[in-house]
Parts: C-alpha cells; sequence; structure tokens
DNA sequence: CGAATTTGACCAGCGC
DNA sequence: GCGCTGGTCAAATTCG
C-alpha cells in the first residue's frame, strides 16, 4: 500500500467541505439566518465569526496538507533510493558470497541493518509490489528480521528488564568492546518453538535507557500486557517499568525507536539517534568498513550529533519518520478527525438552512 | 526442590 | 595461523 495514498484520501475528506465552504456566497449564509427568523445584527456577527474562523482552519489544513506532502516526497524518495541500494547490495553481495565465503557474517550484518530500515520504512505498506526484490537473499533475512526499541528506565535500576508483553529466558551475558555496560541474550521461553532472540544492553550515552534488538518473529501471540522475562519477575516491584519509555517522555536528542507497549500492539517509532543514524548510514553507505577491531576511531559525541543532524541522510529519514508517525499517531488522527467533523456539521448547519 | 539466572568456557567469524 | 570479538552453551548458583 503506497503511503501517499492514504494520506491523499484523508486530505480530499478534508479539504472537500472546506472548499463548499469557501465557495457559499457570505450573503447566502446571511439570508439563510434571515430565513430563520433571528436577530439580523448578532447573526451577522455569528457568521462572520464562523467565516473567520473558518478561513483560519481552511488555511492551517492547506499549512498542514503542504507539510504532510513535503513529507511524502521526502519518504518516497527515500525509500527509492534504498530500495535502489538494496539491488545494488544484493548482487554485491551474492557476487562476495561466491567469492569469498569468509565475508559471510559482515554481508548478513549489512543487510541485517538495511533490511531493518526497510521495515520501519515499510511499516505500514509492507505489501508493496514497488521495491520487491525477486532476488532471494532478501527474502531469507526477511524471515529473521530485526528491529530495535529504546526504553527509558529508572538510572538506578542496574537490571536489563524489558517489558514487551513476552516471556524470556536469559541464556547469556557479555561484556561488549564498544560499551562498558554488559549486554544481556534472551530466548523466548513462552513457546519452545518460538526462534525469537531479542539483546538488552544500555545506552553509551544515556545509561537510563535501555537498547533492546530484536531478531526473529514470534510465531505465537503475547504473553500479557505487563510481561517481563519471567513469570516470578512479573511481580517484582523492582521491575515496574511501566511508563518509563513512553514517547513523550524520551528524550529528543536520544531517542531511536519509540515503544509504546500496553494493551496495544507494539509500535516502533524510529527517530534515529543520532549516534546510531550515524553508524547505521555509515554501514549502509560503504559495506567494505575499514574500522577494526582494535582501533576504533571516535569523535567527541557533541561533534558527532551536532555534525550528524547536518547530514542530508540524517534530514531526510528523521522526515519520513517524521511522517510516518504522524499519519499513525491516534492522536493526530483523532484531531484532524474533530476539526473536519467540525467543518462538516457547520456545512450540513448551513446547507440544510439553506433548503 | 524446581525454575530462573549467572558466569566461565567454548565456538565461529573476521581482520591482520 | 593467530588473536579478538560476539554469540551460545551448560554447570553452578540463587531465589521463591
Amino acid at each position: 500500500m503506497e503511503f501517499t495514498s492514504l494520506v491523499d484520501t484523508s486530505l480530499d475528506l478534508n479539504f472537500r467541505p472546506l472548499r463548499v465552504s469557501d465557495e457559499l456566497p457570505k450573503q447566502e449564509v446571511e439570508s439563510n439566518f434571515i430565513g430563520l427568523g433571528r436577530d439580523l445584527v448578532p447573526v451577522k456577527d455569528e457568521a462572520g465569526n464562523l467565516m473567520e474562523e473558518l478561513n483560519r482552519v481552511n488555511a492551517e489544513n492547506k499549512k498542514l496538507t503542504e507539510m504532510l506532502r513535503v513529507m511524502c516526497q521526502n519518504y518516497n524518495s527515500l525509500r527509492n533510493q534504498l530500495t535502489e541500494y538494496l539491488s545494488k547490495q544484493n548482487s554485491s553481495t551474492s557476487q562476495d558470497q561466491n567469492s569469498d565465503g569468509s565475508k559471510k557474517r559482515k554481508v548478513e550484518n549489512n543487510n541485517e541493518i538495511v533490511k531493518s530500515s526497510v521495515q520501519v520504512l515499510n511499516s505500514e505498506s509492507s505489501s508493496s509490489d514497488e521495491d520487491s526484490s525477486p532476488k532471494k537473499p532478501r527474502e531469507e533475512h526477511i524471515k529473521t528480521k530485526t528491529s530495535r526499541v529504546y526504553m527509558r528506565t529508572e538510572p538506578s535500576d542496574t537490571s536489563l528488564l524489558v517489558k514487551d508483553g513476552y516471556q524470556w529466558r536469559k541464556y547469556g551475558q557479555k561484556v561488549t568492546r564498544d560499551n562498558p555496560s554488559p549486554r544481556a541474550y534472551f530466548k523466548c521461553s513462552f513457546a519452545p518453538t518460538c526462534p525469537v532472540k531479542k539483546k538488552v544492553q544500555r545506552s553509551v550515552e544515556d545509561q537510563s535507557i535501555l537498547v533492546a534488538t530484536y531478531e526473529g518473529e514470534h510465531n505465537h501471540s503475547k504473553v500479557d500486557t505487563v510481561t517481563t522475562t519471567s513469570p516470578s519477575s512479573r511481580f517484582n516491584p523492582k521491575n515496574n517499568l511501566s511508563g518509563n519509555y513512553t514517547a513523550s517522555e524520551m528524550p529528543s536528542s536520544t531517542t531511536n525507536i519509540i515503544n509504546t507497549s500496553g494493551p496495544k500492539p507494539m509500535l516502533t517509532l524510529d527517530l534515529a539517534e543520532p549516534k546510531t543514524l550515524q553508524n547505521d548510514v555509515k554501514k549502509v553507505h560503504s559495506n567494505t568498513s575499514t574500522s577494526s577491531a582494535s582501533g576504533p576511531k571516535r569523535k567527541s559525541p557533541g561533534n558527532d550529533h551536532q555534525q550528524h543532524q547536518n547530514r542530508p541522510e540524517f534530514q531526510h529519514f528523521l522526515i519520513e519518520q517524521m511522517a510516518s508517525s504522524l499519519t499513525k499517531d491516534p492522536s493526530f488522527q483523532a484531531a484532524l478527525a474533530a476539526a473536519i467533523s467540525g467543518k462538516f456539521l457547520q456545512n450540513n448547519t448551513n446547507n440544510t438552512k439553506d433548503k
């Protein structure tokens, strides 16, 4: 499903009543009110106010439409770029795998990153044929899709428990090279055949943020909406993280994927933390990374962020994520619907009075 | 006592 | 080939 089609439909609905109202001659409105036997002066005032309000909302709506149109354009162009890159990537990786089997892990890594990004981009349009390459490697990777979720926890809370509605069994913990915080490895323990794994590690930049990386897809439904990593810990007060990782509370500078888990299905919105995005973009644009295990070169985080935020990739990414999140945001939809219905009612009132 | 967690050992991929 | 690293296994430990 094309993203723009959704938006366009809703916005057409938005504008139709307003256009009608614009075309309504002012005098006609006034005469309608007169016809109802109401006092002329207050009616004139009321109609004037209404028209003023109508124009204001109309202008606001047009502004919003324009913003959405720009976002959608950016989204589509970015997705096309990604699709092109994927095609190239797939053809080059298949060559790599034929020529050198030892590159396997790296190639998989790159594909996972790209694929993960595609997931986010296509979260509302997974059935799109536009970018579906018939090549096999990509289909294989779709089976083991990965996603990343960032969650805020209490800084004092040292546990690596992430409440996501599933039941997990911890099978390992490791300190990794580029992060002093240990990384915990979990397997889904609810269904014996469920292949899903997750890795949980604290963010290097903000220790209060947990980064959970999910691999694979659950072949069962959620256990419950407040499940922690184990049934026993479910009732442990120290694991009560609910409400600590809502979108509104996440610091904008460090928000990556906002998890609004709860009674509804998990919704992940990638707002791309600068550092992570930088890494991802770097990997996406260069599948022959020169960074060696012995000597990671790092810039200062502050410069990193600022430089990164000025990059067009980052801005594109940000825009398309904003568009995506905006159209999926229930409160935005509700507000829009309220505004539209309000205008509909006004016009309907006017039209019925017209008859 | 059973289940979950911890932790050191092991393995495989990758770079040099 | 060797060392580094991330991921996994499984015995030991902890907890309810």
